[in-house]
DNA sequence: TGTTTTATGATACACCGTGTATCATAACTT
DNA sequence: AAGTTATGATACACGGTGTATCATAAAACA
């Protein structure tokens, strides 16, 4: 683990640039050259912290992703509502790279690695239940790629609802039927 | 339009060439000079005939799409379960379409039409129901995006189920809490 | 504080893919 | 048979990637 100034300061720049960026142009359109222009950074330098623009980006999400994951602790469970309005609001506030990471564009591993990683604490998370009927591996994936998917329309449709709006619906529509198939009612 | 046959043998030759080199490495790998080089065709006549890479593979996808639309059967509600097995006889059939289209390479527009179309028709379908606590665009985009990410759940992991077991599946995560909610029980 | 270690900036370079231009030749049309 | 058009081959400019090198600055250490 390193610790050294100079590559935290480095790093941290990159990742601001990657997020201005974006902003500004999208994903796709942005060079590697341009990225280090922005960040101050020396073009070879960039390649001394990250193999690809991919690999900073995925950097960038997970630490999003993390922060996301730190809101929603384990004894939310109890009220899918607010652990859905939870999400919508730091959909919201982080919607730039969740577009990029709902377009696909460019982030497609990246958007698969989430999702796997989404599948795996879901499957952690449940995982003790009583056998369910469907498969467990379905039905946490089922709830990833529909949570995803609901996000996206959200942001794709300009937030049309506000966040406890959306908060309710996730819990009617995705979470009740999911710990309904996950045998929760009988814990 | 044209109809020489130079023009259309190349183009061919182009789709199939495309089509193959898909299945074996990918889409995004593949360079111009690659494909044009597996059709049997001189690199700049690909330039005569598609601006991109991602203009002929959605040429390919719509081809094969209207292809498939013609294969499929008119109306058939009844049996949720039976509707799914169908639905993933289809999925198998056609499995290296769904592969290309589910990767998302380069062929998110037409994804998103394909999305678009279907949720449009599942409006159609249950638009004259009573008034759903939750926004019926919400739930028929909700019940196209699952269904869209089981499928190629399935498809990425090998098939681990037969159709009629997934068929099921879809009855049950899918269809069963859509049908709740929409309001069907009513009717 | 002085020494050692390491990250950085700047630059040059090889490599690869894209897209355009050119022209002789082959294939198609009438 | 004569005219038209697509093709193949080739060359080229352009831009982006990833690596190598080296002097310098910054951090760690003693």
């Amino acid at each position: 683990m390193t610790t050294d100034p100079r590559v935290q300061r480095t790093q941290q720049r990159l990742r601001q640039a990657l997020a201005e960026l974006v902003l500004q142009q999208g994903y796709e359109s942005i060079s590697i050259r341009e990225l280090a222009a922005q960040a101050g950074v020396g073009y070879a330098t960039f390649f001394r912290h990250y193999p690809s623009k991919d690999a900073l980006l995925l950097d960038l999400l997970q630490r999003s992703i993390q922060e996301m994951a730190r809101l929603l602790p384990p004894g939310l469970d109890a009220d899918p509502a607010e652990e859905g309005r939870l999400i919508f609001v730091h959909a919201a506030q982080h919607q730039q790279l969740y577009r990029i990471l709902l377009s696909g564009g460019g982030a497609l591993a990246l958007l698969e690695e989430v999702q796997a990683a989404a599948v795996a604490e879901v499957m952690r998370r449940f995982g003790r239940q009583t056998a369910p009927a469907i498969p467990l591996e379905i039905l946490a994936h089922h709830l990833v790629a529909a949570t995803i998917a609901l996000i996206g329309w959200w942001l794709q449709h300009d937030q049309p609802y506000p966040p406890p709006r959306m908060g309710q619906i996730y819990a009617e529509l995705i979470m009740r039927p999911f710990l309904a198939l996950v045998g929760q009612e009988r814990g």
